[in-house]
Order: structure tokens, then sequence, then C-alpha cells
RNA sequence: GGUCCGGUGGCAGAGUGGUGAUGCAGCGGACUGCAAAUCCGCGAAUGUGGGUUCGAUUCCCGCCCGGACCUCCA
């Protein structure tokens, strides 16, 4: 296989991916809401869309990602108030973890990171845009897309106006015209963060900031979006509702790559259970690679289980490749990606079969295969795996009283005192974490356990 | 209720209309002072009932079970 195949939400099929131009392919991914730390679910998602832009780079010799920061929402207005403080000082930290994070899983920074609040005009010209088309109006300071204006709407999610209007779960505010209606701009109290506009000192609704940024740095069509499936309803219907009423004749995205929800040790993840888990202390527990080799464990398109054991069996399966590894020391990477690697890959990002592929990989390389590790390399370059020497894997941290401990234990060795010998093995263990490994000629090799 | 997805060895998890990847765990052996790592080998799976077919885990239908979405959650 030679093309890359990805299933499009739009038009739930997998088909070979053809790029509006090949000379600059154009990706956007829905970036984070920052009021708070990135939880385990964010990090799948910009795993996934991570690997996808490493295949695309590989293939086309340009590649625009952008991913946006949505820094301003009634969220992040909550806690500025709750703190006295501006929303600016609300959301400086949570970007700031949140590229510290996302680095720790060695996901690659978008080209283009822009922020909602920088979009304003953007965003209002697109709203005027809408109402002069007819598809939005104004009332009591809001301003509403109309669902019923548009013939299309409903048609991404694969619901009916009908059903949207039955279903609808909250109250329906009294200055709707109809219930699917979704606000664009809403009115700002002196106390909350505001722009002025042709409608009032007001802010964006949640949807608008998507359409506006994509627009800006991607114009009107482009190829590539992502998210959770949980952005299928409301987000992205009512992404592309504004984009393509906006934009008369155009289509907004192309190809739709939406990634599955994960679970908890089995359980949805959900505050209420108490199994939320932040990424920045998952962090904590396990080295970034095997947070991310987890994340890659299953396909994209299937739930994940985030489970303990899992983790360590990441873990486990960065150590085999480690040591593959540590067999051809500072093989340097070849030039292609492997096809057992690939093939997985260009088949709608399968990502467990690259993995398996890579396990091929190193059994020939254990077996002595120079030119299998530096395939490996390349692999790990396409998979974002493999970031660090062996040496760095297993030993990186090991402080010099350790290594010094390590070395008393030579002696012990040559004069055949297995009794202390043992003890030195075990107290590495027990009291540092540290495990030994004896090599040939009384050669040994430190990991941490 | 509506829409959609899934049920594969002990666990995780791919693929496939024709003797079911891969990893972790387990078992036997080699190697080792003993381990660890590595190597060789082994056992072990397609929810259930029908249908289509020469042949179904794969396609179709029913059933059972699990999950997601249905207005601000990636």
């Amino acid at each position: 296989m030679t093309h890359l195949t990805l299933y499009n939400t739009r038009t739930r099929a997998k088909a070979p991916f053809v790029p509006l131009d090949p000379a600059n392919v154009r990706a956007y991914l829905c970036g984070p809401t920052v009021y708070d730390r990135a939880h385990i679910g964010n990090a799948r998602n910009v795993v996934i869309f991570d690997v996808l832009i490493r295949l695309l780079r590989r293939l086309y010799p340009k590649v625009t990602y952008v991913r946006n920061i949505t820094d301003v929402d009634d969220k992040i207005n909550v806690r500025a108030k709750e703190r006295g403080v501006s929303i600016e000082e609300v959301t400086a930290g949570p970007i700031r973890w949140y590229h510290e994070d996302m680095g720790a899983l060695y996901t690659l920074p978008p080209d283009i990171e822009p922020r909602a609040t920088a979009h304003i005009p953007e965003i209002i010209e697109i709203i005027n845009k809408l109402i002069l088309n007819g598809h939005a109006y104004e009332a009591e300071g809001h301003v509403l897309f109309s669902v019923s204006s548009d013939p299309e709407y409903g048609k991404f999610s694969g619901r009916t106006l009908d059903e949207l209007i039955a279903g609808a779960r909250v109250d329906v505010a009294p200055y709707k015209r109809e219930a699917g209606d979704f606000v664009l701009w809403k009115p700002s109290t002196p106390d909350l963060p505001g722009w002025e506009s042709p409608w009032g000192r007001g802010r964006p609704g949640w949807h608008i900031e998507c359409s506006a940024m994509s627009w800006r740095h991607l114009g009107e069509n482009f190829d590539i979006h992502g998210g959770g499936d949980d952005l299928i309803f409301p987000h992205h219907e009512n992404e592309i509702a504004q984009s393509c009423c906006a934009f008369p004749g155009s289509h907004f995205a192309n190809v739709w790559v939406h990634n599955r929800m994960l679970l908890v040790n089995g359980e949805k993840m959900s505050k209420s259970l108490g199994n939320f888990l932040v990424l920045h202390e998952v962090l904590e527990k396990a080295p970034g690679e095997a947070v991310r080799l987890m994340l890659m464990r299953a396909h994209y398109r299937q739930t994940l289980d985030f489970s303990d054991a899992g983790l360590m069996e990441a873990r486990k399966e960065l150590d085999r490749f480690y040591r593959a590894l540590e067999l051809h020391h500072g093989v340097e990477p070849a030039k292609t990606v492997p096809e057992e690697v690939m093939d997985p890959l260009l088949d709608d990002l399968n990502t467990p079969g690259a993995l398996a592929g890579l396990h091929a990989l190193a059994d020939q390389a254990i077996a002595g295969d120079a030119q299998a590790a530096a395939e490996m390399r390349a692999a790990g370059d396409v998979l974002g795996l493999l970031n660090m020497t062996p040496e760095v894997w297993f030993a990186g941290g090991i402080d010099d009283a350790v290594k010094a401990l390590a070395e008393s234990r030579v002696a012990a060795r040559k004069a055949k005192d297995f009794a202390e010998s043992d003890r030195i093995r075990d107290l590495l263990l027990k009291d540092h974490g540290v495990i030994i490994e004896d090599g040939l000629g009384g050669t040994y090799k430190l990991r941490k356990a």
C-alpha cells in the first residue's frame, strides 16, 4: 500500500485521501479550552492527530497544522470572577501546562496556534455575513444561528431537525425562534469580558471561534479537521453550518477524523466517578513515551481502556524496543519507514498494527540485523516513539551513589562472594528501584525497575 | 425513545470469505554462581441462533450483552 486511506465521518466510510493542494496539506484540530489541566482524553486526541501529521509530512512536501486555543468561554469567565482576575491571568497557566504536558508526550507543536481572543474581528465578520445571508438573527442582544435556514443542517451528525427539537434536554431560551438555534454572539454584563460589536458589547458563542480561526489560517476549504467524537454534535455540526452558510459554495473540511472516547480502568472517565485522569499526574507515574504508546495501542476509532496494567505493558514494550536498539549503538534512522509499519498506518492510522510491525523489526534487530534497527528508528520518527537513546531510557536519572554501589558489587562477584553480591543486588532493587543485569566478563548494566 | 459502535486466547488488541497478527502474562528448555535480559519451543480465542456460500470469525437477519452521542464534554 502506498496511499493514505482515512475514515471520513462525513461520509461514514474509508476513502483514499486526496489533498486539495498537494503542495500544502491543511489540517485543523480542535484544541483545548484553557481553564484547567489537560486530561488523558485530550492526550489521546492530540497523540493520534500527531501521528497523522507526522505521516502526512512523510507523504507531502508541506503540511500546515493548526490547533487553536479557546481562551474565552463561560468556564473561564467563572474562574476569573471567582478569583477576581482577568481571563488572561486564568488562561496563562493552563496554556503553559498544556504545552508542557503535550511536549512530554512528544507531540509536535502545531504550525499555527491561534487564540480565540485574537480573532474577534474575524468572528464578527462571519456573524455579519450570516445575518446578511439570512442564516442568523439578532434577539435581545444575542445573535443566533437559524438552523432551519440551512437545509444541510443535521446531515453531518446524522440527525433531523425534528429529532433535535424533540430531544432538546435543556430549557429553550425565550429569544430563540427554534429550539435548535444556537448562539453566535452573546451580550456581556460589565463584569464579564467583552468586545464591542454591531450588537453591543459581548463575546462569542462556543462554536464560532473554530470557524473563524480555520477560515483565517486555512481558508474556506481545507483538508482535514479532527477532534473527539463527542464533538461531532453539536460542535462540528455547528461549525459546518456557520462556515458553509457564511461562505456559499464552500464545503469547509474535506475529511473529518474523530477519535473515540477512552475509558479509565474500565469505566467512563467522569468527575462524578472520581476517575478523571489528569495527564500531568499520569506523567508522574510513567514516562511520557510509555503514556504515548499506551494511547496508540488501540485503533483510534475504538474505545481505549486506559488502565494501570496497560501502562505497565506499554513500558515493557518500550523496554524491548530499546533493548533491540542497544545492540546497534548510535544507528541512524533509515531513510524510509519500513512497510510493516507504514502499511498499517496508511490504512486509516492502524497504530496497533504498526506497533506489531515494530516488534517484528525488533526481533530482527535483536537477531543482529543493523538495518532493522535503522528501520526501527525511522518507524519511531513517524510514530513519535524511540525519542531517546537506550542509555537514557534504561538508566537516565540513576545517580552516582547508586552507580558506586553497583560498582562495589563487581569485586564481590570477582571474589565469588555471592552472598554479598546478591545482597547488593537486592539493595539496589529494594532501596533504589534499580535492576542490575550481569553481562559477560564481569560487565553489567543498570536499569530502572 | 432516536442514532451509531462493539462483543476475538488469562489480559490487551489487529487483520481476514479458505488452515486466526502482535504484546503482556503462563509453561518447558538453553544460557547464568543464582538472577535478569536474550534465544528455542508449548498451550490458549472469534457472544448466541439462523441465512447466503463449496467454505463465515469475516457478508445478511434475529437474540443476548456492553458502550457512545442526542445543546457548551477531546
